[in-house]
DNA sequence: TCTGGGGTCCTAGGACCC
DNA sequence: TCTGGGGTCCTAGGACCC
C-alpha cells in the first residue's frame, strides 16, 4: 500500500519567529512585510544574513552573504540579532501539534519535520484535508506559516514544500514528477550542491529532467555512489523510513571565529579550552566518551585544515580532552594568523566511565572525574557561567563556546 | 562593514598485516 | 628472490544538509 508522508517547513523560520515574537511584545511593524533579516554581529566578525523576509529577498538579498554586501543591496534593510531559544521554543510548539496526528513524526532539523500518515486516514481522515489543516492551525495557533508537502516517500515530500511558499499545501505524487519536478534546474534537486551543480552541466544536465534520464552508469563513473544517489532522487526513488525519536549522534563539536585575529599559541590554546569546556560538557551530558578528538584550524585566508587522533582510551575529561587539542594543535600550526578554531569529539562510546589501564594512577583521572562532574552540576543548577577557569581572567576570550547541549534538538543533515 | 556554526557521509591514500 | 594482492585501520579533505 502507499503511504502518505508530510513534509513541513516554516517559511523564512527565524525571521517569522523573530516577527511573530515582536508582534506578540506589542510591537506594531511586522518584520514579514518588510526588506529585514535575522543576522550576526559584524563586530564579532558574525556578520552574515541568517534568514530573510520575502521583501528582503525580492531586493536579491541572499542567506549566507555579508551584512555589508545585504546593505548594498537595500541599504533600508532592517536586522535583529538571532535569538535561538525563541526559535527552539517555536518549534517544540509546532511538533506539539505534528505528534497529534501521528506517532511517527521525524524532526529533521529545527524548522523540518516529517510525518508519516500513512494507515491514519480513519483516525483523521483524508491525507490532502489534514496537511491543510495542520497548516492552518500553525498559522492560527501560533503565528506563523509553513509549507507543507504531501507524497509517498521523504524525498518527494521535501522537494514539494519547496514548490510554494509561503503557506501552502502542495503534493509531488510520483505520476506528477515529469510535469512538477523534471522542469526545474538540477542545482533545486535534494544533494546537489555547488560543486556537483556544475559537473553535471559539463554533462550537459541542466534540469532535474536531464539527470533523470541520463544512463546511471555514467553518473556512476563521475561521481561514484553520489552520482546513483541523485540519479534515483532525480526519478523519484527514495524509501528511507520516518524515524520516531531522536537519532543517534556520531559526534559533538563546536567552533568558533575569533571577534580578532589570534597571533599566539598561547591565544589560541585559550579559545581551545573554551571550547573543550562546552564540547566536553555535551558529551558527559549525553553520557558518553570519545574515542576520537580532531581540531580545525581556519586562517585569515580562509584556508581550513584539521588534525586529528584516535584515543587509546576513550575518555570524557575536560583536562585530557584539551591537553589532546593542544597537542594537536601544536603538530599542525604553521604559524599562519588564526581566524577560527574548533573541537570535535567523535567515535563516541556509550558510557562516562572508562578502564583504568594497568600504569596508570588510579587518583589523576578520578580527581578529573570528580571535579568535572562538580562543575557541570553547578553549571547545570546556576548558569554555565557560574564556574570558570582562571586563566580566563583578564582576557578577551569568553570561557565557554558554543551551545550547550541543554536545548540539544536533532541537527540538520544530509541524510533523509 | 568582509565571508557562522553544527552536523553526516564518502573517498583516497598510506601504513600495516597476512 | 624484488615481485603480489587483499583486507583493515587511520587520517585528511571534500561534499552535502539546515
Amino acid at each position: 500500500m502507499m503511504k502518505a508522508i508530510f513534509h513541513i517547513d516554516v517559511n523564512s523560520a527565524y525571521l517569522s519567529w523573530e516577527a511573530k515574537d515582536r508582534l506578540e511584545k506589542g510591537e506594531t511593524l511586522d518584520l514579514r512585510t518588510v526588506p529585514s533579516a535575522v543576522g550576526g554581529d559584524p563586530k564579532k566578525r558574525h556578520g552574515i544574513i541568517l534568514a530573510k523576509s520575502l521583501p528582503a529577498k525580492k531586493y536579491g538579498i541572499k542567506t549566507g552573504e555579508s551584512l555589508p554586501e545585504a546593505f548594498n543591496k537595500y541599504p533600508g534593510l532592517i536586522v535583529v540579532p538571532p535569538n535561538y531559544g525563541l526559535y527552539m521554543q517555536c518549534s517544540h510548539q509546532m511538533n506539539e501539534i505534528f505528534n497529534q496526528y501521528s506517532p511517527l513524526v521525524q524532526r529533521y532539523s529545527v524548522d523540518e519535520s516529517f510525518i508519516d500518515y500513512s494507515n491514519m486516514e480513519h483516525l483523521f481522515g483524508d491525507p490532502l484535508k489534514v496537511a491543510h489543516e495542520i497548516k492552518d492551525r500553525i498559522k492560527n495557533e501560533l503565528g506563523f506559516t509553513v509549507s507543507v508537502g504531501v507524497s509517498t516517500n521523504k524525498l518527494l515530500a521535501k522537494m514539494a514544500s519547496d514548490l510554494k511558499k509561503p503557506d501552502a499545501v502542495v503534493t509531488l505524487y510520483p505520476e506528477e514528477i515529469p510535469e512538477k519536478m523534471w522542469p526545474l534546474p538540477v542545482g533545486d534537486l535534494f544533494m546537489v550542491g555547488r560543486r556537483t551543480k556544475p559537473k553535471l552541466e559539463n554533462l550537459n544536465i541542466e534540469t532535474i529532467g536531464d539527470l533523470a534520464n541520463t544512463e546511471v552508469e555514467l553518473l556512476r563513473n563521475v561521481l561514484k555512489s553520489h552520482g546513483v544517489q541523485i540519479w534515483n532522487y532525480a526519478n523519484g526513488i527514495e524509501n528511507s523510513e520516518v524515524s520516531g525519536g531522536p537519532r543517534e549522534v556520531k559526534g559533538i563539536g563546536n567552533s568558533t571565529t575569533i571577534p580578532y585575529d589570534v597571533h599566539t599559541k598561547e591565544e589560541a590554546y585559550l579559545v581551545l579550552l573554551s571550547l573543550t569546556e562546552t564540547v566536553a560538557m555535551r558529551l558527559r551530558a549525553g553520557g558518553f566518551s570519545a574515542g576520537l578528538v580532531s581540531i580545525g584550524i581556519k586562517t585569515s585566508s580562509f584556508f581550513y585544515y584539521s588534525h586529528q587522533r584516535k584515543l587509546e582510551i576513550a575518555t570524557d575529561s575536560t583536562q585530557e580532552l584539551y591537553e589532546i587539542a593542544k597537542e594537536l594543535f601544536e603538530e599542525v600550526w604553521a604559524g599562519e594568523v588564526i581566524r577560527h578554531l574548533g573541537v570535535r569529539v567523535s567515535d563516541l562510546k556509550e558510557g562516562g566511565m572508562r578502564q583504568l589501564t594497568l600504569f596508570e594512577e588510579a587518583g589523576e583521572y578520578q580527581r578529573h572525574q570528580r571535579i568535572d562532574r562538580t562543575i557541570d552540576a553547578l553549571r547545570l543548577r546556576y548558569e554555565p557561567t557560574c564556574v570558570f577557569r582562571g586563566c580566563f581572567a583578564n582576557t578577551k576570550i569568553k570561557p565557554l563556546q558554543g551551545g550547550v547541549g541543554e536545548e540539544d534538538y536533532p541537527m540538520m543533515s544530509s541524510l533523509l
